[in-house]
DNA sequence: CGGCATCCCTCGGGATACTG
DNA sequence: CAGTATCCCGAGGGATGCCG
């Protein structure tokens, strides 16, 4: 079942709206790395360092205010252990799983057309 | 037919990459205002002053820039007709169609989880 | 009406170094 | 290992003015 292209707008006008929470939320997915931590945790639960190393060219501030704006969004659930060394693991909650089933689609498309489109 | 979640990195490993096509045009959409000009295109073809007025709070700067971005990756189609007072407008071009029906799904879960989600 | 040019500045975001 | 703290830069982006 596919949702009509010309029913986006009618049925969502809040999404274009400046300052509503649609906006907030849609900024805070498509933020510049947004889009990869949250497919990179689609895979399952990953640690600090997997995390790093899997969104290639993400920098360590990035990836903690990431993640701190999702864990605050409620899309992914950040685990202490009281180890030493420690290790802390990032693994989406059900909501973000939710999100990131609706992402899929889009991130499919964009993998499979990105040559055709770069080259022009 | 649902795409499953943990396949979605291990089909796709080169999003993940820098520099890369699929970064490259994952850059594009999820630019500050390439969800909502796409979006606001899903209805039908636009004017110029119409765009502006769409989607709420975009300066002429950035909706020139942007549309100029997806009329280079094929993904809009600019037409303008040589009249007094000028007229211009913009559709998507059938590979614009096809990406914003691969955006629907997020859209439409955003506006339906915004409230939810900033109300925390 | 539909832009482009220009100026200006915020702040996203990178690099580096340090800590529990 | 998993971060925080600082410094710093530049491009993204806003405001204004002009033009065909």
């Amino acid at each position: 079942m596919t949702v009509s292209l010309g029913s986006l707008r009618a049925d969502r006008p809040d999404i274009y709206v400046t300052g509503c929470p649609s906006r907030v939320v849609l900024d805070h997915v498509t933020s510049k790395w947004g889009v990869l931590v949250l497919a990179a945790l689609a895979g399952g639960t990953l640690r600090w360092g997997e995390l790093r190393r899997e969104v290639d060219g993400i920098s360590e501030k990035m990836l903690a205010s990431t993640l701190r704006t999702f864990e605050a969004d409620g899309l992914v659930q950040r685990t202490a252990y009281p180890e030493v060394p420690p290790r802390v693991d990032y693994r989406l909650t059900p909501l973000g799983r939710d999100l990131v089933e609706a992402m899929t689609p889009l991130i499919t498309w964009v993998a499979a057309h990105a040559e055709e489109i770069v080259s022009g």
